[in-house]
DNA sequence: CACCGCCATGCAAGCGTTTGCAGGCTGGGG
DNA sequence: CCCCAGCCTGCAAACGCTTGCATGGCGGTG
């Protein structure tokens, strides 16, 4: 254990009291600039490093961010959970994760947990209420990801034009009936995915094929009814049941694309892997992650409102013209 | 803000002083087993929860658990952090996390980083070298994921029993000669994998392709030299390599297993969805992570060891009889 | 019956920081 | 030249907990 060097050696270091040093360090406005400038330079002579216990002792405030996510195992989470770890951490703070298993009661009770470590945090859980989230956004401060409530700020892809631009390539092959394999009624992003259903170009229909559990299993249901509903392609709301969509087919023997193009929502990163590779809308999870840490960082609460990135549809060998 | 209850509260109710109600739950033999009693059911009463920072501040040592590992976007890597975070979030605990990025001067930044936030860590860093790792130890509660260091408590798949069920499969098919796409010379479980090689069924010739990035890259450049190398099935040291071996294979028009059977290790979530689903030795990821946990978790210092979990191997459509 | 010793408990210090409040110094105006 | 105002700075308390040390009371032994 290294001898840490407290604020009391930079005081003395610098000639001021420890009051005088802590408040320099925070960048009051209080202290003369010269003497701020003293201190600065003893801290970091010294390689001060503040006592996050000590501070969080007397703040009430917990200095870690977290990330409250529904499934960490799902790749597009995952690499949220990347981006954000790789902001906080440059900014020499700890990231502290839960993982809800896509379950709402989890998601309260994790919240609860985080309250005391976290007073900031980002939340990527698309279940859990409006009321929930405005109740944890009093105490702390929140960034949403991938859903939108009002009052507080959040960041997303762009859900609509995602959908847009798969529908307008799709339309361009040739398609002019398509399925869409919703996510969970619950779900923001799908509903947001949904409303870009709505800007489909002119000709081409979309044909509603349900709401199913964003995992493989749905995929598999979600297969069967696009081959029921006599669909030429089939827009997917992630890239977990566009899997399910393409295994099954496999299993039946449908040929992708010739006699159904796929197209999935995330782009993650088996995606590019598959036979065939998978058309899908690829949205920048770990921006998103990063972007969400960046809001929470600057000085006060963030502004609300959505910050919106840009997607780009991948296409890839899972589309192509529809059989004649 | 809730009025938090505080161990003071607790004392006065349970008419003993800060330092007994301290004392008393802490489980200290000094205390009365009728005083302990009565503590613990006042703090039960009250809802106490000690105020961790507040431990910290005095101890010095963090609460939290730390998980330090290469890449979370591998599906693997993200099932241990998986496991792992329930098993902490179930003890009241927060897992916080990091990701080094399969660098291993990361690695090291990434452990000053932890120090003060977490006295007990579970390190699934492959790269990272035994000095550094063992000075680690000499600091905070230390157990290894897929990984060995002498003197310290690990958790690991089977590694060997794995890569033999694997060979005693493909021999049963039929295969003479197989290729085996390495991980990092640097990672301890490929070296580990590399020593199941050496118990191949009589009459099965292993053909070393070498050493690849455990990414999709990396199996591009396995796949055409496996086709190279003559061989009629190819193992993989992890799926991430398999799914690209996948790729170029599905690329270059070799059929699987037809032409070439593949079997991956890890059996991540995709693997089963994939056309040819593929054939892996299904590692327990959420198992390691938890079982990492239970050990940082019961008492003092776990005891130094290796701890193997068991592995199956998951037959599917990428492997069958080689072609005659 | 008296003394000694030990066990159970309480007292108080201290962990490193923030922050309300008091006070000193400087400079300008009367 | 004196006084006052204002700007900086320092003092000290407080956050909730752990832990070394002192103390009180009890029982056992001579």
């Amino acid at each position: 254990m290294l001898p840490e060097t407290t604020l009391a050696d930079v005081a003395r270091a610098a000639g001021v009291s420890v009051s005088t040093a802590s408040r320099a360090l925070a960048g009051a406005a209080v202290v003369a600039t010269a003497t701020r400038e003293r201190v600065r330079r003893a801290a970091v002579e010294l390689g001060y490093e503040p006592n996050l216990a000590a501070r969080q002792l007397v703040t009430g405030q917990g200095q870690a961010i977290a990330l409250v996510l529904p499934d960490i195992a799902n790749p597009f989470y995952a690499g949220v959970a990347k981006g954000m770890q790789q902001r906080v951490r440059a900014e020499g703070l700890t990231a502290v994760f839960a993982d809800t298993d896509e379950d709402p009661r989890t998601e309260r009770s994790v919240l609860a947990q985080m309250a005391p470590v976290a007073a900031r945090l980002v939340l990527a859980s698309p279940r859990l209420d409006d009321d929930a989230i405005r109740e944890v956004a009093a105490r702390a401060r929140v960034v949403l990801v991938n859903r939108e409530a009002d009052g507080l700020p959040a960041v997303t892809g762009d859900n609509a034009d995602g959908v847009r631009q798969a529908l307008v390539h799709l339309h361009a092959l040739g398609h002019r009936r398509v399925g869409y394999a919703g996510g969970p009624a619950t779900s923001w992003s799908d509903a947001a995915r949904r409303r870009g259903l709505a800007a489909a170009p002119p000709g081409l229909e979309v044909v509603d094929l349900g709401a199913f559990r964003p995992g493989a299993g749905g995929g598999v249901q979600a297969a069967d009814l696009a081959l029921a509903a006599g669909v030429t392609a089939v827009l997917a709301f992630n890239d977990q049941l566009a899997l399910g969509v393409l295994g099954r087919l496999a299993d039946r023997g449908v040929a992708v694309p010739d006699r159904l193009s796929v197209v999935g929502f995330d782009d993650i990163p088996v995606a590019r892997l598959l036979a065939p590779s998978l058309t899908s809308v690829a949205v920048p999870a770990g921006e998103l992650g990063r972007t969400a840490v960046e809001l929470l960082l600057d000085g006060e609460r963030p502004e609300p409102g959505l910050r919106t990135l840009p997607v780009e549809l991948q296409v890839r060998r899972s589309t192509g013209e529809p059989a004649r």
